[in-house]
DNA sequence: TCAAAAGTGTTTAATTTACACCCATGA
DNA sequence: TCATGGGTGTAAATTAAACACTTTTGA
């Protein structure tokens, strides 16, 4: 019985992953995503938080953390029957303190390049990643998780470039700016703003007290995503 | 490592689950989920199949099978640390072939009283049903398979009283056929109809091959929920 | 011809969409 | 004063909600 991580941020404009080099067989030198086995007395979402600590260094308190799905094809993992337990976790662009630990094969990449890239990913990790990948979609369509992804203050042009990061499609800032703000529980106006190299300042937010969204965000038509549809 | 399932039917208007009475300690005579030990080299939903036939002797080919959740709280079992995957099962008002079998002690139970009844249920089961009870209200609102708790030839009056008993409130007739029957995919006229015992006879559909619902068919405010809010 | 349920139409309000336009800043 | 994003307003189109009304059957 294990826990597999599919850690998510918005870096550069885009979706990206964190895996892990394996450092073992099955799968020596391939990319994977973080995870390990399950210890007695510890439920899953402890084990998820300890792993995530251990091979990445990350504090998961600050990140949002949700089961995704159990994995249980004997096929799955060569060594024999081993069951995973995916969760999905969202956090802000936060770097790796590489030194040292575990946490040193770790790195982010492009969720596009960990699909669609030469690289396989080992097991069924790329299934796990793309359900985890759809999972995020429908949740900023449902929830204010989006506000996960960023820090502490944020603007809504940010705000906007996470959703335009995970849909895979540019949004309409005005009517994307009417949405969330009128949104009750959604944004908690600081009175702060951001000077930006260029342009008008903008006014900073933290996240609300909401985390679901009535009505919700729709992403409707617009254009076709470029890691892979539904 | 266990799997376990939520049957759920609508009966008499109401939304009902299927629960058996445990023979053996711990919860001797309680009330509790059907379900059981995942067997070597079986994928989980094999086991949740298996377990479905051997409990309540019915065909899970005809039900709509979904993995609900991981449950793992070292606490949840009293023989010890059991982590169980619990599945969310939807089907027509089937009759549970009581005779003989391990089904003998099978039986529909509205969720009301599996929920808010005098006799709680075994283990962490009424936290299931509850998961249960949100996801099957979140899978209408998305997807067709309000279709999976009809027979196979049904009216738009049918399915709309399959929505009222889960999402617990009255829906506009009128307003409720226009979205279904525009719903690309969703229903597909079969020319049949029904005569019902007094009134104008109803058009039969069968199910279409959409299994997306684009738009959503919205839950908004309407009435409260009788048993339990999200 | 009446009751009951199926099914259609219409009116009004709310929401979405597209896009024009104004604002605040550094260079 | 210009370029660049932040931010507001608005008209048109679409969708949702409420409810009146017509249709089809058995009794």
């Amino acid at each position: 019985m294990t826990v597999d991580l599919v850690i998510f941020t918005v870096r550069q404009g885009q979706l990206q992953v964190l895996l892990v080099e394996r450092g073992n067989d099955p799968y020596r030198g391939c990319a994977a995503l973080p995870g390990g086995f399950v210890r007695d007395g510890e439920t899953l979402s402890e084990a998820a938080l300890r792993e995530l600590l251990e091979e990445t260094a990350l504090d998961g308190r600050n990140l949002h953390l949700e089961q995704l799905h159990a994995y249980s094809d004997p096929a799955r993992d060569p060594r024999g029957r081993i069951i995973t337990v995916a969760y999905l976790a969202l956090g802000p662009d936060l770097p790796i303190p590489a030194a040292g630990t575990d946490a040193a094969g770790a790195r982010w990449t492009p969720v596009s390049e960990a699909l669609d890239g030469d690289a396989p990913l080992a097991f069924d990790h790329a299934v796990i990643v793309r359900d985890g990948l759809e999972r995020a979609r429908s949740q900023l369509e449902h929830t204010t998780v989006a506000a996960a992804f960023c820090p502490e203050l944020f603007t809504v042009a940010e705000l906007r470039r996470i959703y335009e990061a995970v849909w895979g499609f540019q949004l309409d800032p005005s009517n994307f700016r009417r949405k969330v703000t009128r949104s009750e529980g959604f944004l908690e106006p600081t009175g702060g703003r951001r000077i930006p190299e260029v342009g008008r300042p903008a006014a900073l937010y933290r996240r609300g007290r909401a985390s679901l969204l009535v009505p919700p965000l729709l992403r409707s038509s617009e254009v076709a995503h470029p890691y892979g549809a539904a």
